[in-house]
RNA sequence: CGGGGCGUAGCUCAGCCUGGUUAGAGCGCUGCUUUUGGGGAGCAGAGGUCGCGAGUUCGAAUCUCGCCGCCCCGACCA
């Protein structure tokens, strides 16, 4: 491909508002631009990236025995009110011409199991159904440029077994394709418990991608036995130092103390023998959430336990239920329902009094309160390793792919039921896997940059050879080019009229794995240049070795 | 949805506080000259509803109000 003729606008400058480094790098390369927030267009260069993406993924796919359909975009809401999920913040509603209301899909759980009605017996189980298709989702907060945006390309492949075992398998198959995938990619992930969020269901494993900007976060231990989500992980917190044990619990003037810092400080005491008082109300409930003083609640972890969507209590709540300002809440004398993280059920710690201005100290689970216990705290650095007691490592990530063991969540309410050898009708047990292409893509190139650009790993690049013709020697590097693509390379050839430094400069920028340089001095020599773009390392290679390079 | 910021040429921005010729710069773009192995130099040009709408004023890019859009943090989130 001639640069001269391609729709190639490289920038100098990143724009203004990016902050992501793969924001700014795949704007000022040319491969995408901004039509709005969060919908972006793939110009020639990013589509074929996304592009190569999406054949290894289909690879993969096909060796685990997927089979590629397509299914709509627009979709009836009926579906997606049998299944409860109409109702869904992100989901896109709209109506046609007669006023009938459908939705742009978020994903195709509802619209694959629609068609799984037509699997009827154990015979045609198990299934692996999966396509390449647009989602739409009206995200509260676009950014980053790839990395969260309103309308993707997703792979969502759908399993249909007929009971958990079958699933485990084909769960399995699909995190082994996974690894395949992102391997393939150059991208360094780690597959981790994660939260099913959205999607329902029962077990769910995330890839994630360590990168500087992401929106989750990677917990790991230095010894490598543990990998989880921040959402979910485990970490085991310092042991708190406890004061003298008291009979009963005592109640201290704190006037002004609205901290923890500044109670621990006040009462010489371990920030960790307090606790924190979070009340958050479940279904128009007020429930106390109890946590370590110097632990954060994590309402993740929370909501799951509550079994529903949670949000923090009003001020006016508050003071309802406790007769207290927030800052002097505590579990004793509360007539609600109580969860306590795990790192309470031990030990006396100073709560609030529920009087304003009041602490108590020697508070203890049992005899002062009840409570039901939960792992609810957020795990922090300093924590050790729930396996090993090893450190663990926190590093932000971006999640590339997400499998979901959905179990009979979509199948009983769209009545996806199959018979099995005794005759008797069985809902269709069913997973559900997603990988975003663009998002990989993002992914790749915020592990694999340097200060001048993107370095593609040569299976995504856009093309393998991008040949440098130097001012004046466009037929030369023309030839050159004739000859790679001859031996099965692609190329792009950059024959623009343009000084040498700025072909350098893009050739960089763009970051195709290999670049060759047609010039005076190569060719008085009978060569070229090849320089590889990871390692910067040069060399010069006579024209009638061109067909044997990589 | 809460907090903060921004909106002037294709891009990056200055001008606004303190209203007043014909709205500017750099980069990019067009033509010519020169130059040619890491974003050269010169000359000549094209390119603007100053986000939109009201208002104040003799006069608004500039002040006021409303709206819209975009970015960041948070909330939320396959």
């Amino acid at each position: 491909m001639r640069a001269s003729q391609l729709f190639l606008p490289t920038l100098r400058e990143p724009p203004a508002d990016a902050e992501a480094v793969s924001h700014k790098l795949l704007v000022r390369g040319g491969f995408i631009r901004q039509v709005s927030a969060g919908l972006w267009t793939f110009l020639p260069l990013g589509w074929r990236v996304h592009e190569r993406v999406v054949g290894i993924v289909r690879e993969e796919m096909n060796a685990i025995g997927g089979q590629e359909l397509f299914m709509p975009v627009v979709t009836p809401a009926e579906l997606w009110q049998k299944t409860g999920r109409y109702r869904i913040p992100e989901l896109w509603k709209i109506e046609d011409r007669n006023g009938r209301p459908h939705v742009l899909a978020l994903t195709h759980e509802e619209t694959v199991t629609f068609h799984a009605r037509e699997l009827q017996s154990y015979k045609q189980l198990p299934q692996i159904l999966y396509h390449f298709q647009t989602k739409v989702r009206d995200e509260p907060r676009p950014r980053g440029g790839l990395l969260r945006v309103r309308e993707f390309v997703m792979k969502d492949a759908y399993s249909f077994d007929r009971d958990e075992e079958g699933l485990e398998l084909s769960f399995r198959k699909h995190a082994g394709a996974y690894e395949r995938i992102f391997e393939r990619c150059g991208l360094e992930t780690s597959a981790v418990q994660a939260e099913s969020g959205m999607m329902g269901g029962s077990e769910s494993i995330d890839f994630l991608a360590p990168a500087r900007s992401g929106e989750n976060t990677l917990v790991t231990c230095e010894r490598g036995d543990y990998a989880a989500d921040l959402e979910i992980a485990r970490g085991v917190p310092r042991p708190p130092e406890f004061p003298d044990r008291l009979d009963a619990p005592e109640q201290v003037d704190t006037p002004g103390i609205e901290t923890i810092e500044a109670l621990a400080g006040l009462l010489g005491i371990d920030a960790a023998a307090t606790s924190k008082a979070m009340p958050v109300v479940r279904d128009g409930r007020v429930v106390l959430a109890l946590v370590r003083g110097d632990d954060r609640l994590e309402e993740a972890k929370l909501s799951a336990v509550l079994g529903g969507e949670i949000r923090p209590a009003t001020d006016d709540e508050i003071r309802e239920a406790f007769g207290a300002d927030p800052g002097s809440l505590g579990p004793v004398g509360f007539e609600g329902e109580i969860v306590a993280d795990e790192a309470l059920r031990e030990g006396q710690f100073v709560a609030g009094a529920n009087t304003t201005g009041r602490h108590l100290r020697g508070v203890e689970h049992g005899r002062d309160f009840q409570a039901r216990f939960a792992d609810i705290r957020q795990s922090q650095e300093g924590d050790a390793c729930p396996r090993c007691g090893g450190a663990l490592r926190f590093q932000t990530a971006i999640e590339v792919g997400h499998i979901f063991k959905l179990g009979t969540y979509y199948s009983t309410p769209l009545d996806a039921r199959y018979l099995d050898e005794t005759g008797r009708e069985q809902p269709i047990v069913m997973g559900s896997y997603g990988i975003g292409p663009g998002r990989v893509m993002a992914a790749v190139v915020e592990q694999r940059h340097d200060e001048q650009g993107i370095v593609w790993p040569r299976a995504l690049a856009p093309y393998d050879v991008h040949v440098v013709a130097l001012p004046g020697l466009e037929e030369q590097g023309a030839a050159v080019a004739e000859a790679l693509e001859a031996h099965g390379s692609s190329v792009l050839l950059d024959d623009r009229d343009q000084r040498a430094g700025e072909k350098f400069a893009d050739a960089d920028l763009i970051g195709c794995p290999t670049r060759i340089t047609v010039g005076k001095k190569t060719l008085d020599d009978g060569a070229v240049d090849l320089r590889d773009r990871e390692s910067g390392e040069e060399r010069r290679v006579p024209m009638a070795e061109l067909g044997a390079l990589p």
